[in-house]
DNA sequence: GAGTATCT
DNA sequence: CTCG
């Protein structure tokens, strides 16, 4: 299995359970200050499956008005984000091999149904730093394609504990999670997955 | 029928 | 619109 040019897989990074456990642990005490909130796709107004929140000094949100934005407020709080828990910011000094330290950090959760439909990461201006994304809890099949929605695909799973880095050429490829296997994961108490992405959004 | 929807 |  060969996956575009910038699109890394680091299966186990976190091999440590207490890492784990240590990072969902930071990730409830932002949850507790900017509760996760189901977003709604621009245009129809949908829900989507995955509740999400975020971190950071921006955050990604998307409504039925305004559509995929980043800003500094929550949607439904009005408050600033939290900020990034310190595990995060050295993960990406670690992995993203970038100068400038991530502004947002998105953290989506879903449950043992929801899913991703294939897309691009490109609401960043700064489309030049990777977005690294962390997986926590239970299994899920992630799909990457190429820069065109119709290139053809390729599947792969992600388990608790893996990174991915979408970068460099592979940095607008479509991705998306076309399934959460249920049970797979001890880690997240009431099952379920959480993902971490973090994100460079301005030059 | 579903999806960070269809084009930038 | 494109895919599963």
């Amino acid at each position: 299995m060969l996956l575009p040019s910038g699109i890394r897989h680091l299966p186990g990074y976190l091999d440590r359970r207490p890492t784990q456990e240590a990072l969902v642990e930071a990730i409830r005490t932002v949850v507790a200050e900017a509760p996760l909130y189901t977003p709604v796709m621009p245009g129809t107004g949908k829900e989507m499956s995955v509740r999400m929140t975020n971190c950071g000094p921006l955050g990604w949100v998307t409504d039925k008005q305004r559509g995929y934005r980043y800003q500094q407020t929550h949607p439904v709080t009005g408050n600033h984000w939290p900020a990034m828990p310190p595990q995060l910011l050295d993960l990406w000094s670690d992995i993203a091999a970038y100068e400038k330290p991530p502004e947002a950090c998105l953290v989506n959760f879903y449950n043992d149904d929801a899913r991703m439909g294939l897309h691009q990461d490109r609401d960043e201006q700064d489309l030049y730093a990777p977005v690294l994304s962390i997986s926590l809890g239970n299994s899920c099949l992630f799909r990457v394609g190429g820069l065109n929605r119709r290139d053809p695909t390729l599947s792969f799973k992600l388990s608790s504990g893996d990174i991915v880095v979408i970068g460099g050429e592979g940095r607008l490829c479509f991705h998306g999670v076309d399934r959460i296997y249920p049970a797979t994961s001890t880690l997240l108490r009431n099952g379920g997955r959480i993902n971490l992405t973090l994100r460079r959004v301005t030059p």
